[in-house]
DNA sequence: TAAATATTTCAGTTTTTTCTGAAAATAAGA
DNA sequence: TCTTATTTTCAGAAAAAACTGAAATATTTA
């Protein structure tokens, strides 16, 4: 890197240091994900895409990474899977290109609307196989563990509406719930 | 098990099938907890706990799920760390014992308040941090990557405070706020 | 204080999850 | 069609997480 003048110089020295920050974040994102749940790599490579002004092929990934072909390609399906990323085509290109949705409600929406499915469905059917299986039950114990299913399920279906909700929101309408919400 | 006329042998079966009941979804409890990254035991031990009629010992816990104590011990700290399960002192009686919060919505305030905790507040130090980093970057690379870690700042911290809102929610307004919600 | 009981810790083991790398399958170009 | 590029799969390896069991520590009772 030629040093011409002290503008170039400023813009080589904005360069490596969006690089260094990226990294960062990417690798930030990745130990965060993992905190909650979230496979490390699936993390990182969405944080990569995320902050991508172009769209990446599975090499790229594995390079930016250092990961194996196979986790690269693993991860990306599973993000697609998600909703999260999708293929590109560019033209004359014989890969195939991979870009995250940016707009970060988009990606909230996609997360509620995939928890909902994966996480609060699966705990909805076995609080009511629960409440089925004691309703009508006549002892004591019983009748509080009933209760107890009863209430876990009105919660959790409340989350599941909550859920649905936020799926099916407009931008502008989150906003204004938010003021409601918090002003 | 004596059956001594219709009546008896209605309850005894119903014994039966609630105690069934309980085993399937302490289990099930369990592997839903796993696949949103909580460790299985401390979600079986959660389920255990919400669902008796009576505070439990480490030696119940042990025994009920089959467990070694360091494990058994080790989950029952954790859920106590959490704010989930509490010790009680039982007259008489040397062990310590164990029971769980079981009001549904002092459960979720208390995972919200944690989750914010644990999982909401590391995320925005890091987003924070990347704002900062890139703030005033001139290339349009830079730009672009300082406006994206904005616009996930914005939404983390909007997150965050819908976070304190509910954990700092009463139960009457939390009835409130769904049906404005919902309604 | 000593004995009995209970809790805590942790080194080593087991289980689960994640990852690699190469072979198999598929798709595109010559 | 045959060749080459790309994607997909998957058996085995590596890493991470969870668990055991027993020793160490702490607490209570006699």
């Amino acid at each position: 890197m030629k040093i011409v003048n002290n503008k170039l110089s400023k813009i080589d020295a904005e360069k490596v240091a969006l690089k260094a920050t990226r990294e960062e974040f990417v690798s930030q994102w990745g130990a965060l994900g993992s905190q909650w749940g979230i496979n490390r790599t699936m993390a990182q490579i969405h944080a990569l895409l995320m902050t991508s002004h172009e769209a990446l092929t599975t090499d790229d990934v594995m390079e930016e990474l250092a990961i194996s072909r196979g986790n690269a390609h693993t991860n990306l399906k599973e993000l697609i899977a998600w909703g999260l990323v999708r293929t590109v085509v560019i033209r004359g290109e014989r890969k195939e290109f991979f870009e995250a949705e940016k707009d970060v409600w988009e990606i909230a929406r996609t997360v509620a609307r995939e928890r909902k499915r994966r996480e609060i469905e699966p705990a909805l059917g076995v609080l009511r196989e629960c409440m089925e299986k004691s309703r009508g039950w006549e002892s004591p114990e019983a009748r509080e563990f009933y209760k107890q299913m009863r209430q876990l399920e009105e919660f959790v279906s409340f989350a599941s509406k909550v859920a649905d909700q936020v799926s099916g929101m407009k931008h502008g309408f989150a906003v204004q719930l938010a003021a409601k919400l918090l002003g």
